[in-house]
DNA sequence: CCTGTTATTGATCAAGTGATCAATAGAGTT
DNA sequence: AACTCTATTGATCACTTGATCAATAACAGG
């Protein structure tokens, strides 16, 4: 029988071995929760010491910072891309209303609500999350601006508007986090309500109208 | 000087003792967040070795579930109540868009998006949200419907609506958690959002359209 | 005034945390 | 091959947590 004597990892290089402690952060974050994040969870995952990912970090608050940006970020920049496909803004945003509402990321909005929370006793968190709010309240903010550009919304303020479809989106996913049943036509209702907001005409937004690929 | 010798606690009845741990969970749920309950902070404010508040409990779990079934149950009491001083199924909708985006609850809020979280860990928790949030569709969706029979508003499916807007509230007061500064106007846009979404005149909702008292 | 019940104590345990650091050993350089 | 730099170890410290329980002391009823 081979057992498993424990073998001194070997020597890597330190952004080699960074990304690793990086990668194995952020898989925790996304399965057990950011809360899950210590010194030896981490070390465990990477087959490495715990004074090793202390090594790597001022402090486990920042690891947990870093891990949050990393994951949000990518959520942000991979929808993006994806509206930036689409020339119609009202396409867009339909587009961005449908994709974040279907359920594909609930584990991502498991780690934005706990970072609501956890950010109240960990201040480099909380400016993380204040950094990746503007970043998505941004994304929305073109979308709006864009469709007044093209006539076809009408709102007299579109970073408001930006932050309010933002807010509802967070608190439509974290409600599914906790509940899936009861609630039909999510990205219906939610179209309506944002067609209202942005001032676009009835059924402007409606997934079932986007055109494929 | 009268120093403060660890005195003994006056025996009190048990369900008075009971009433003062609740009590003191509550506050530090409510000043702190949940996660600042544990035997020994809850003892401390109670004045009492940590044990007692042990002895009153079958573990900490239950009593943070309890804790936040009191919380949450006062404040969706405390809003119905105002409600049902309205006879006007709109008029009702938009008193309750505006109270509760009026941030005199967002430390009820912080609980709320805790809770969220710590459900993941803690089973009774997670029950006693569930609970807490079929509490408030249900006030929701009673407005709703009256609004529906009054003829005020128009969608087939109440109980979703009410989901909705649930969700939306919880979102964007999550939000203000995190960030008051950069939206103008939330309750006119959100009433806006709603409107849309039960199908009512736009302006039925409007806040500043309100009787007063 | 005694006596039994039980509210209350606080020490204790095991488990987990972040942080620190002397010691060890790879890997590249000369 | 000797040397240097530093990645890596893992033991260790100080703390916090929930839980347990024998010991203590109030209070009520006889």
């Amino acid at each position: 029988m081979s057992s498993t004597p424990p073998r001194r990892a070997v020597r890597k290089a330190p952004s080699e071995r960074a990304a690793e402690i990086a990668e194995a952060a952020r898989e925790l974050a996304l399965e057990r929760g950011l809360a899950a994040i210590t010194l030896r969870s981490v070390a465990a995952r990477v087959g490495v010491a715990s004074g090793l990912v202390a090594h790597y970090q001022p402090n486990v608050d920042a690891l947990v910072a870093d891990t949050f940006a990393t994951i949000v970020a990518a959520e942000t920049a991979e929808v993006a891309a994806l509206l930036a496909r689409l020339p119609d803004p009202a396409q867009r945003l339909a587009l961005l209303l449908d994709t974040l509402l279907d359920g594909a990321r609930l584990d991502v909005t498991a780690v934005w609500v706990e970072a609501w929370t956890l950010g109240r006793r960990n201040e480099a968190l909380a400016a993380s999350v204040r950094v990746q709010m503007d970043a998505w309240q941004a994304v929305l903010q073109d979308v709006v601006e864009a469709g007044i550009a093209a006539g076809q919304f009408e709102t007299p303020d579109a970073a408001s508007v930006a932050w309010q479809i933002l807010g509802m989106i967070d608190g439509l996913n974290a409600q599914a986090l906790v509940r899936w049943d009861g609630v039909n036509d999510r990205g219906v209702h939610l179209a309506r309500a944002v067609e209202g907001m942005v001032g676009a005409a009835r059924g402007a937004l409606v997934p079932g109208g986007l055109p494929q690929a």
